[in-house]
DNA sequence: GTAAACAGGATTGTTGACACTTTAGTTGCC
DNA sequence: GGCAACTAAAGTGTCAACAATCCTGTTTAC
């Protein structure tokens, strides 16, 4: 059985535009280089053309899209050189991230996590099922993100994540990279466990750089 | 003589009117909880309406200014939670930065700031001139910053700059801060002189915490 | 005397129309 | 047939008027 994805949220109003537009841009569902159509994008949420303009002005600051002067705003196109870049930067902050999060959590909070990651997460590489294998990645991430409690980091990796996202994915599917990744992320969350921030901040900038790794010799797969 | 800092620049146009806004905030011209009037701002700068809330967007995504529905734009205040949460940061990208900028460029590059640093800046701080000092300040990080050669970077510590500007004024003019401020600059740039990458992260890293402590002991005459 | 209700003024939010720029298609000339 | 100039359509950028909201000072009722 296909796990039907939902598509392109249908959502109305202006709350919804600016989070649908990035989820799209994010999701590859709007690809790098596609135009975005004020006209078009005001009809479908139901919003005025001013408003499908704020929207662009916000995308535009987080980098996900370029405006041309009397031409539209297509999706940025990300070049090699800027995912490295992006890449040195997510090294730190989600060390940091791990850190602080150890530092300011019972270790015993991680728990749970520590039991999903070990058979289950074992069980979907086996079966190749990556798109639940990411999504229990992303709880590791949100709780990781939660616990380090600041406002700031979060912010950045958020934006960071919008840019990378389905980099990331196709990093994931590469062969081999979800078994190597997992025990990594295994590792990183034995040092939480334990307390050790530093270790666990080590084990994840390293679990970084060997994804990193993979996407500079398979580069030519992903982008 | 007194150095006139140039005032608030009075230029006119839609081009002038971001960049203007940031600066005001960033040296505390318009302070932490003042009121941001639209018309005011469109006669000033001679721009529609319009504009003036164009630019009230970016600076809200940048975190510059908070708007409250119906009742306008204020200037963002920030507490000491979030000030220490914005130091942790500061500290990662800031080493990262110093790190790369080391890896990238010829130790000799470095010669000049290293000789600027030696006797005159150490003048500099016997004189208590501090608006040069942070100039000099500001030219070692700018030059750090470029020889980076990383975009995604130097937008993060931008952003952070704008928010802490002030403050790390307020730190500098503490007691014995500039002289050991000035310390850790030096060893720094000597580690960059050698060559030596990490030694200058850690360094750097060094100094910024150095710069929080000194924060944290005067939090109330800083805050 | 106090507090609620009200009116006037000021400020923000929204909309629609209009002007400008680009693009694509068509016509006409060589 | 190919190239250049023109035309029409589509899309973006801009603005000014209008609507909704909030604040302030005054009046009114108890």
């Amino acid at each position: 059985m296909i796990k039907s994805r939902p598509a392109a949220p249908r959502m109305h109003g202006a709350a919804a535009l600016l989070p649908a537009l990035r989820e799209r841009i994010a999701r590859h569902a709007l690809p790098p280089g596609a135009k975005l159509l004020e006209s078009e994008l005001s009809r479908e949420f139901g919003v005025s053309r001013a408003k499908v303009r704020d929207a662009f002005g916000a995308l535009e600051q987080r980098g996900l899209i370029r405006r041309i002067p009397n031409r539209g705003a297509v999706v940025a196109k990300l070049d090699l050189s800027q995912v490295f870049e992006i890449y040195a930067v997510r090294e730190m902050l989600e060390g940091l991230c791990v850190r602080l999060a150890t530092q300011r959590s019972k270790p015993s909070s991680w728990q749970d996590l520590v039991r999903l990651f070990g058979r289950p997460m074992e069980a979907l590489v086996k079966r190749g099922d990556f798109e639940e294998y990411i999504a229990n990645l992303d709880r590791l991430r949100s709780r990781t993100i939660e616990a380090a409690g600041n406002a700031v980091l979060a912010d950045m990796l958020d934006s960071i994540n919008d840019k990378t996202r389905e980099i990331q994915r196709r990093i994931i599917i590469l062969p081999g990279r979800a078994a190597e990744g997992l025990k990594q992320h295994r590792a990183v969350l034995a040092a939480m466990r334990k307390g050790d921030a530093f270790e666990a901040e080590e084990l994840r900038r390293g679990n970084i750089r060997s994804s990193r790794e993979y996407l500079e010799r398979f580069q030519n797969f992903v982008l």
